[in-house]
RNA sequence: GGUGAUGUAGCUCAGCUGGUUAGAGCACAGGAUUCAUAAUCCUGGGGUCGAGGGUUCAAGUCCCUCUUUCACCA
């Protein structure tokens, strides 16, 4: 069904996938994007629409000129380079691009100015001066990534601008003890600059209704109402010089922050791909568009996506994307990549040692679906699926059958006037899968493939053409039987080809058929069609080859660790010791307290609300942290210790006016103190 | 700290708007088969559906509390 209204209303369909910084490789994280966009746009072509599948490195800002200037290169080699690398991953993992380019394009820099002048006729631009850390040493001003220092919270040292790696907490660069910049190690100076902002406060109503329209996903129009909630702040898309990007239109010295630029990365590179194939830009970024846009994303960059990006786009006067979809992130045997472990794995080293890239875009693909939960590539399961799915029971069909249409029957089917109800079940299936695949759920249309590849098994078994084959005179049906083996496979392979474009390709010449697309399922094997001669299509995983790929993943990391992880390991040193003095520590009006009442606060997740009585005319109301450690109800009536002179605080549930004290650690807790028997509530701790 | 997700057999995952004894694949056990790259077919064991309350004639599915893991906080 779904192959027939495609062929009446054939669709132009603009695709992209995020943009890949040109800063690193892309390793198997990236990969989950690239194949599932893939995995969709060959889908669509098969359906018979117009697709163009575009992406671009991301290739500005300040870690990449950093990076160029510490290569000793010009930004400009450097990139060239990484679009030389990312250009031979892609390729090799199947994924097709209409066209990969560089947001660093003349395209990209005049679609840029001028979709920037436009947001300021449309008083969409603002400008204010804002005080930032300055490097007078490198006469540049410091991204927060490049400002480290001491944690206010807990001093441990070179710990970034805006959060620290060893107690967790977050805070602005200016809170940092004795900054230094990380470029040159001088102290940052404060200094002001006039920065240009996108007034995206104002455009509130519009990206509110578009968020209605139905073009994210359900869990990410969640995530906007959460933003709308806590108030849309303008945007500041300048940076000042020096700063690898494009210079703002009579704004001397200053550029576009390198978020400005990137998504109208997709427009200039469709704009090249209009220019090289004489297509019509206008058609597809016309406000009165009638094509369709679709932005695949990590769900890591929805707010961009989704709040700036289409903003932007209404205001300059261009069409809004139709659907944005956004994916998680990829974990390694349940745990974030990890380089100790060797399953920080890049598209590259994957190559090196698997070989295939179907394997890897058939497992991602049996994981996917339309949500935006992370997916697990758990390397024991991978080769079992692989090896089972792929060779145990597809390719087995075609394996176990071919032999004797070509042996017996010099390649030729035998198609019966009405298929066999296995055919007929396999054949039915055919728009189910096709919903999957356009709702990106793509591991229920392996799951429905996987199911109708175990039943043309089971059929095949039945038949039991081995037995046929001895018998005298059975020739017609042992013909028959595997020809009806080999159309469920041709339609399977139908069915798989999205996944997996290059043995489709194969099988296509195994086969002796033209390109297979998804209006094929209609047109089944005739009698007399000549197929080729069998030969072994894919081989299975050895998982040896999984080990040696983590493992050399481990050597490169003791071969060439990275200055980040040089300091990272200086930080876990044990810091000085700092002494207080007694008067110190007396500061502190440490007490007794009972506690009279304890109980949950609504709303809070970790918080108990506790009443603490030290003797005065009222109990304390004191907020604590200790709700993954204690009921309430066990709390009243204890006796414990309280810092008293604590100034009061504000919190969202009330005032806290004093803490409790607990110990805690990764191992446990919290724990809260208790006084030996005789300590009466109010006594002073000291 | 806030918010959003998440926790179903050893592993990876399905379970739509609540409805008969909770499913699949892999792994495991037994049997069949030997056409096929030891592939395939049949049968079977295995789960207090994270925990505890509640709503309901009925809850993996709805509500509350707790808890695990993860992400995001511009």
């Amino acid at each position: 069904m779904t192959q027939q209204t495609s062929k009446k209303n054939p669709k132009k369909i603009l695709v992209t996938s995020a943009l890949p910084y040109a800063n690193g490789s892309i390793h198997l994280g990236h990969l989950v994007e690239y194949i599932q966009t893939d995995i969709w746009v060959r889908f669509q072509k098969m359906q018979g629409h117009t697709v163009h599948y575009v992406c671009a490195d991301d290739t500005h800002g300040t870690p990449i000129m950093l990076r160029a200037e510490k290569e000793g290169i010009t930004p400009e080699a450097l990139i060239a380079n990484v679009h030389d690398e990312h250009s031979a991953d892609f390729a090799e993992f199947l994924v097709e691009f209409d066209n990969y380019y560089s947001t660093n394009a003349p395209e990209n820099k005049e679609l840029s100015q001028s979709i920037y002048k436009k947001l300021k006729t449309a008083g969409k631009i603002a400008t204010k001066t804002i005080e930032q850390f300055y490097d007078p040493v490198k006469n540049m001003f410091l991204p927060d990534r490049f400002i480290k220092g001491e944690c206010p919270k807990c001093h441990a040292k070179d710990q970034y601008g805006d959060s620290c790696e060893v107690c967790g907490a977050t805070y602005n660069p200016t809170e940092l003890i004795n900054a230094y910049s990380a470029v040159s190690g001088a102290a940052p100076v404060r200094k002001e600059t006039e920065h240009y902002f996108f007034k995206l406060s104002e455009c509130e109503d519009f990206l509110k209704e578009w968020t209605r329209s139905g073009t994210l996903q359900g869990e990410a129009a969640n995530k906007m109402g959460e933003w709308f909630e806590s108030g849309l702040n303008d945007w500041d898309i300048s940076r000042d010089a020096p700063y690898f990007g494009f210079e703002i239109p009579d704004a001397p010295g200053k550029y576009f922050y390198v978020w400005l630029d990137a998504p109208i990365g997709y427009m200039a590179s469709f704009k090249k791909l209009c220019a090289d194939k004489g297509l019509d830009f206008d058609e597809y970024w016309n406000k009165d568009s009638n094509t369709e846009l679709y932005h695949f994303i990590g769900k890591d960059i929805l707010y961009f996506h989704a709040l700036f990006w289409p903003a932007t786009l209404e205001y300059s006067g261009y069409r809004t994307p139709t659907k944005i979809f956004a994916h998680g992130f990829l974990t390694v045997n349940g745990e974030k990549m990890s380089k100790s472990r060797g399953t920080f794995i890049t598209a590259r080293s994957y190559l090196d040692h698997i070989k295939n890239p179907e394997y890897l875009r058939y497992y991602y693909a049996a994981k996917l679906n339309s949500t935006m939960e992370d997916i697990d590539l758990n390397l024991e399961d991978f080769v079992a699926r692989v090896n089972s799915d792929l060779v145990g029971k597809y390719i087995n069909i075609a394996s176990r059958t071919a032999g004797f249409i070509n042996k017996r029957f010099g390649g030729k089917l035998k198609i019966p006037s009405t298929h066999p109800s296995a055919v007929q079940e396999i054949k039915n299936s055919a728009s189910l899968i096709a919903d999957c695949y356009l709702a990106r759920d793509y591991g229920k249309a392996l799951r429905e493939i996987m199911r109708l590849t175990d039943l043309a098994n089971a059929d095949i078994a039945a038949a039991a053409p081995w037995i046929t084959a001895k018998k005298e005179g059975e020739d017609a049906s042992l013909q028959l039987d595997c020809s009806s083996a080999i159309e469920m496979f041709r339609l399977l392979t139908i069915y798989l080809k999205p996944v997996l474009p290059n043995l489709a390709a194969k099988i296509e010449a195994f086969l002796n058929v033209p390109e297979l697309t998804w209006v094929s399922v209609d047109t089944p094997f005739e009698t007399g069609h000549q197929i080729n001669t069998y030969e072994h299509l894919i081989t299975r995983i050895d998982p040896k080859l999984i080990e040696a790929m983590t493992e050399a993943n481990k050597e490169n990391l003791q071969a060439t660790p990275t200055v980040a992880q040089t300091v990272a390991a200086s930080s876990t040193a044990l810091p000085e010791v700092e002494y207080i003095s007694i008067d110190d520590f007396t500061k502190v009006d440490l007490r007794i307290a009972k506690i009279v009442n304890a109980e949950h606060v609504e709303g809070a997740e970790k918080l108990l609300k506790l009443l603490l009585d030290i003797g005065e005319d009222k109990p304390r109301q004191v907020f604590a942290g200790i709700k993954s450690a204690y009921d309430p109800a066990t709390l009243v009536g204890r006796l414990t210790v309280m810092v008293a002179n604590l100034a009061p605080r504000k919190m969202k549930f009330g005032m806290s006016e004093g803490m409790v004290l607990a110990a805690s650690d990764e191992c446990g807790g919290p724990f809260i103190l208790s006084p030996d028997a005789g300590a009466q509530l109010g006594m002073r701790v000291k």
